[in-house]
DNA sequence: CAAGATTAAACTGTCGACAATCGGCGCTTA
DNA sequence: TAAGCGCCGATTGTCGACAGTTTAATCTTG
């Protein structure tokens, strides 16, 4: 296959005036791996294969390689020199970490983001814990946990720290990772909703113990959910790759 | 130049023992072009030319790119789509951030490391509280500095989790950068000791609201000072890169 | 028949090549 | 003389190739 007048791209040739920042395939090949792990067809411990991804995508090794690196650096991957890159195993304690770290960013992101609301991120908020009830009815898992996330980092856009939000995004595609392992929701969607209503009210509030404390606790919750339910999956509790 | 047995390396050929885990060149190059930025031998906003730098290496572009990836990841560098990877140029507001957010991490890890200290652990400390006494008299300032984050780093260590670790080390990155631009010590080196004694002695204590309390404030005096050395050097307080 | 040696296939790490693109320079033109 | 246009060198993004290593499969051999 052979390259002619735009680099090679995942998507179809430019049409219309599509052209804005199309231009990244390791970008792109990134995004399709997070996906792949995310969603578990790539399983923990899996070995992912340059050339297989490579040819998959009709692309060389080159861009695959770098997305690859980006993804260690996110944690979704890990790399044993000279025999590849592997989805990385996620054990007990590595859920512990994710958690605890999330808890550490988090409750600090909501101090920051009370002392930044205006009255358009307020609405914002708002307007996203509309879509968690919606979204409540639909039955769609996949879909709830994704508006769930989608509010948390609105409150860490909020508090207005590229690095904080960093973090957040590292720690959250990990998270999914479990989610996916779990396969399942651990709390029901209606409940969800409205402790998020809650969060929002006790970040108007502006207290920054209570807010502290609070996301704290909502964390911690989760956390725990988790923990039990992982323990049920002793196949997601293995050692590292091969 | 043409490849023989043995990996290109950027060290001379194996001699003795030294086969160890060297067979990473990209984190050879990563390292090389960290030192290069921390040192300032690569100002801020200056272009990283990926075929300079390979050339200067005696090694071809794909590891260096991977290894700029890399440090994009880790933020020290950032790459404009199609006109390659320049140094991250540190904004007040980035400084800002930087301390924020180890602030929030370190005096987390604090709390951690006082319920795993060991014997070991606290010997280990003291040990490094003694180098910092001992370094205090050799008017080098770069290596006072580094002996203060190892301090730093150990107490993230003895927490106990890798992914705390890692977002300290990437801001270290960064601090290291910031410190670079400032050129000097911001403050008497016995003082330093002097403080890190008092933060261990805080530590053994294990009070979590007094460990998170003397942590925040120790970073925040440096964040200050920190402050406003950079407010006294406009030059590193330039937009983004051109 | 199992444990170890042997060989072949699959893959990684790195390189050099090439087209597309970017940035700057000088030339044209008002 | 200053704004605009097009060309040229420098640099990026991507590819295909190749040596060397790891893994797996097969073949001994005690």
């Amino acid at each position: 296959m052979k390259r002619v007048g735009f680099p090679m791209r995942l998507m179809s040739p430019p049409v219309g005036l599509a052209a804005l920042a199309d231009t990244d395939l390791v970008g792109q090949v990134a995004r399709v791996l997070t996906q792949a792990v995310i969603s578990g067809q790539l399983a923990p411990g899996a070995k992912v294969v340059e050339a297989g991804i490579a040819r998959e995508l009709g692309i060389s090794r080159a861009p695959v390689r770098e997305a690859a690196r980006l993804l260690e650096q996110q944690g979704l991957l890990v790399s044993h020199p000279r025999r590849g890159f592997f989805v990385r195993k996620l054990e007990v304690r590595d859920i512990d970490e994710i958690y605890d770290l999330r808890i550490c960013v988090e409750s600090h992101a909501a101090q920051l983001a009370a002392k930044n609301l205006t009255p358009a991120n307020r609405a914002a908020l708002r307007k996203q814990i509309d879509v968690l009830h919606e979204t409540a009815d639909l039955e769609d898992h996949a879909r709830q946990v994704e508006e769930d996330y989608k509010f948390h980092r609105m409150i860490v856009e909020i508090a207005g720290s590229k690095r904080l939000l960093k973090v957040f995004d590292d720690l959250s595609s990990e998270m999914r990772m479990v989610i996916g392992l779990i396969g399942r929701l651990y709390d029901d969607p209606h409940r969800i909703a409205q402790t998020h209503e809650a969060l929002l009210d006790v970040l108007e509030q502006g207290h920054d113990d209570i807010i502290a404390a609070r996301f704290d606790y909502h964390i911690a919750a989760a956390w725990r959910e988790v923990g039990r339910l992982v323990r049920e999956i002793p196949s997601s509790t293995n050692g590292v790759a091969p």
